[in-house]
DNA sequence: ATTACGTCCTGTCGGC
DNA sequence: TGCCGACAGGACGTAA
């Protein structure tokens, strides 16, 4: 039947590593190729889309398909680049029919719940964007300044970047009294870092998540920006692995199903090599948080 | 400038 | 069995 779901992915929360997974699995759906109808089955998402946001898309070509913190970029051959936030439950489905032959009845068939905007391309498969709780959002905007769009502009470093390293660190944290994890949530401190990485690299690092920034000493600076590196290299690892699998099965769904150190994981024995203690769940900053109190500190 | 908190949205899950 | 509340959370808007 047509709207497969043979092609989903992105785990429930997309932080930095799954939206880099949906980038690498959407490239081969998408770039090269021109968007011949896009579709929105609705005026918004978490905010209004563009003003004629479909129409400014149709008959542009996909340059290629970038990543900035969790932001997914897709440069057109107008001159244009849309920009895609996947937000809580984002998520795209390829049709990997790739005609209308292939699929009886195809046009007759329902869409699924919750799909927001269709894109159809030539000679490639539709891509379905869907998103249960819409707190994703798209907009287009001139490639050329595209670092003067307002919530690309104050993002941080990317953690891979050499500018994300512990002197930066340090001046992020100077005189900030918020705990740790939450300033590390922070976009424009550095980009892409969620609830989930965040808890886990402080986990990692053996620091408190709660503990004020500005109390964080030098050493413990210089084991949370590896940490987060190594947090969410595993994590682009088992996104990779996901999609390779997906492309062996032939068909059956790719979810990204990652496991986590300290995450959903309250009660349970902290996995640090040596340590006795217990992960403990809190509320922080209105989110939950889990972390080892033996350990971190 | 920095911080805290409420808000959006709906599917899922546990308890009764 | 069904209902109902709690929970999940990124980022914005507002207020202090």
């Amino acid at each position: 039947m047509a709207w497969r779901r043979d092609f989903r992915y992105a785990s429930p929360m997309p932080e930095l590593p799954e939206v880099e997974t949906v980038r690498r699995g959407l490239e081969p759906a998408l770039v090269g190729r021109r968007l011949t109808k896009v579709t929105l089955r609705r005026p918004d998402l978490r905010f209004p889309f563009p003003p004629h946001f479909a129409r400014r898309l149709t008959g542009a070509r996909v340059a290629e398909l970038r990543r900035r913190g969790k932001f997914l970029l897709a440069p057109l051959s107008s001159g244009e680049t849309l920009i895609v936030h996947l937000g809580m439950t984002g998520r795209f489905l390829i049709d990997l029919a790739q005609a209308a032959d292939d699929v009886p009845f195809r046009d007759q068939c329902p869409p699924p719940k919750h799909a927001h905007v269709v894109f159809e391309t030539d000679n490639g498969p539709r891509v379905t964007f869907s998103d249960a709780r819409r707190f994703g959002f798209m907009d287009v905007f001139e490639t050329a300044n595209l670092s003067h769009h307002l919530q690309l502009a104050n993002l941080g470093p990317e953690p891979f970047d050499g500018a994300f390293n512990q002197s930066y660190l340090a001046a992020a944290f100077s005189a900030r009294r918020r705990g740790v994890k939450d300033i590390l949530m922070d976009q424009s401190v550095v980009a892409g870092l969620g609830n989930i990485y965040a808890s886990e690299a402080l986990h990692r690092a053996r620091v408190a998540p709660g503990k004020e920034a500005r109390r964080i000493g030098r050493k413990a600076i210089g084991r949370i920006v590896p940490a987060i590196r190594a947090v969410l290299e595993e994590a682009i690892d088992a996104g990779g692995s996901t999609l390779r699998d997906f492309a062996a099965a032939n068909g059956s769904p790719g979810y990204f199903q990652h496991s986590f150190r300290v995450y959903g994981r309250g009660g349970e024995p902290c996995p640090n090599p040596g340590c006795v203690g217990r992960i403990h769940r809190s509320i922080q900053a209105g989110r939950a948080t889990y972390h080892c109190p033996t350990c971190q500190e």
